[in-house]
DNA sequence: TTGTAAGCGTTATCAC
DNA sequence: GTGATAACGCTTACAA
């Protein structure tokens, strides 16, 4: 009942091979006969043999662990992008340890330490507390999402060409008056490319613009409060048609409810667009029309660069990259019902 | 550069002690001399050493990880779990392997076998595949949340009390007719404490009741249609003072927009009460009256009753509990604007 | 307080 | 095709 551990000695007495024969059988099973194959599979089953993966990765230094540290899964978007990642398993077999940062640069240090302590070889990032200098200082194969990474592999949303599209969006619509809500963003982040898109489109086409920027605060509720307070000030501007396009789509949200529960609907001197494509977007009460991220490719083209410098490791003299490989992913226009309808 | 991995035995040699006192270093530093403590943290640093627990864990067993099975995180509910889960890291340093359950049994054995092999101290099950009795045969510490759990230990939200709460509340708003809609529901789910919890409180306090149950569909979009048909027949019913319960939060918001689409606001005859808390509730036009789940607590208790097998399994003649442990954890009322103000 | 030596359960190398 | 044997890097009696 209280079985012991069987190992490989235990198979190998049982069935009068080696234990070396035992380790092919699961490594190279084709180096044995059929027969003896069968042999060893019924000792395995009856001896109920458990594989102990710990000891190989002891003997062949391939732990098949990829760390992963996310800042938060509260947030859907983050929440998606862990669940992608976690789904590879099937495709790549590799298994993750999943940390929370806390943004705290000296608790993600110990995170880092842990990880490497689990002999991780590959190590995924989407929080931002670590700079991308730091984390090429440990010397393993890395790749950031959606953040800073001057020295490292990356993938981001082409944030720059979302912000187009949100604006030509806008334009056609022929909105008059065009105008970017964000929250205080630094120009290093991948996600200031939205506001320099939106930018660039309205002076190319001309049209009068606005770029409103402020603190939102901690917590939904300020958020709340904050965007209650841009939209008293905008509904002051007069009744010219205006396109607002947000950084996300909770604030587009924020900001729908304040229209609805003032006019009772969408009037159609309000065009409004988000970005994430997040849950909200299509369960508000008129579903948002936004720019989704393609988690999936995004995540699709991390592993790739991970696995990438992962097998680079495996070889007997690695060679790192010369230069970290970043990609953009392109997001996508989903048009619901805060816009007019039309073919872009 | 490329330097070479440092061992116990690199440290030993350089320092003149041997690989035990190096171990003792780490593991009881006190039978040191504090004088030998900074000898040796000299060496570490110089030798740039860096730990390898695998090895530690060949040797004395230990993993500290532990297993999670999430039937996925697109689920607000879930993603919160699995925050909360991995949160507890700086409080008992178990470090988590995050498989998503595929809905598919053979593929969550294969998943639950890797865990196995990577000697997981115990495992954490969300997911609905793999019966309690299965989980049961792996004789390794479990906790399940929120799901069947008949032969392992497990923690679940009082549903039946946050039907109650939900429905005294309705009954509370003097609403004359009281309905609660949900999905079908097998009675041996936890959830279908919601169920009785309502049917109940209508029985005991005489109010006419109605249970709606469907197949929502798979997707949002086949929810929203099969909810747009409940309204419509809720519609007819005449405008009497309406309590409508629902199964989840979304089910409400959903309802919700169609109301808002109908009225433009939240008519008096019609008073809406969710279940789970989400974002949702709180994004919605109208913010939404739910019973939160309290995940954090759900989730300290899991780790306490987990916690609590994995030490017993490290003593020498580990006493596996004679019946499994099942907590249960109050839910909690959340007023906001589908109910009117109400001290209960 | 410190050291010796035998594991832990695999894989890798080199023979046969 | 198969087997001996030495790693892998740490812990743990048992000694001293």
């Amino acid at each position: 009942m209280s079985r012991k551990k069987v190992t490989f000695a235990d198979i190998a007495e049982y069935t009068n091979f080696s234990k070396t024969t035992i380790s092919r059988y699961f490594n190279n099973p084709d180096s044995l006969t059929i027969e003896n194959q069968e042999k060893i599979a019924q000792a395995l089953d009856e001896l109920g043999y458990q594989e102990n993966k710990l000891a190989r990765v002891l003997a062949n230094g391939k732990s098949e662990f990829v760390g992963i540290i996310v800042p938060n899964i509260y947030l859907h978007y983050y929440a998606e992008m862990l669940n992608q990642i976690l789904s590879t398993y099937g495709e790549h077999n590799y298994k993750f340890l999943v940390f929370i940062g806390d943004n705290d640069k000296k608790i993600e240090q110990t995170y880092i330490n842990e990880l490497l302590a689990y002999k991780i070889e590959g190590l995924i990032v989407l929080s931002h507390t670590t700079t991308s200098e730091e984390l090429a200082s440990y010397q393993i194969p890395v790749v950031t999402i959606e953040r800073e990474s001057a020295h490292v592999c990356s993938v981001c949303t082409d944030n720059y060409l979302g912000g187009v599209q949100a604006t030509s969006l806008l334009i056609k619509n022929n909105c008059s008056r065009l105008i970017h809500i964000n929250s205080n963003t630094p120009e290093y982040v991948p996600a200031y490319g939205r506001i320099r898109g939106f930018e660039d489109t309205c002076k190319t086409s001309n049209v009068p613009y606005e770029i409103i920027t402020a603190d939102f605060g901690p917590t939904y509720d300020s958020t709340v409060e904050h965007i209650g307070r841009i939209f008293n000030r905008i509904e002051q501007m007069g009744d010219e048609k205006k396109g607002i396009f947000f950084a996300n789509d909770t604030y587009t949200n924020i900001f729908l409810n304040f229209i609805i529960r003032k006019y009772g609907s969408l009037p159609p001197h309000y065009r409004l667009v988000g970005f994430d494509n997040s849950p909200i977007a299509s369960e508000a009460v008129f579903p948002i029309t936004t720019i989704g991220q393609q988690i999936e490719t995004m995540v699709r083209n991390a592993m790739e660069l991970l696995i990438l410098q992962m097998n680079e490791m495996k070889k007997r003299v690695p060679k790192p990259l010369s230069a970290p490989i970043h990609r953009q992913v392109a997001p996508v226009l989903i048009q619901r019902d805060t816009t007019d309808p039309c073919t872009m």
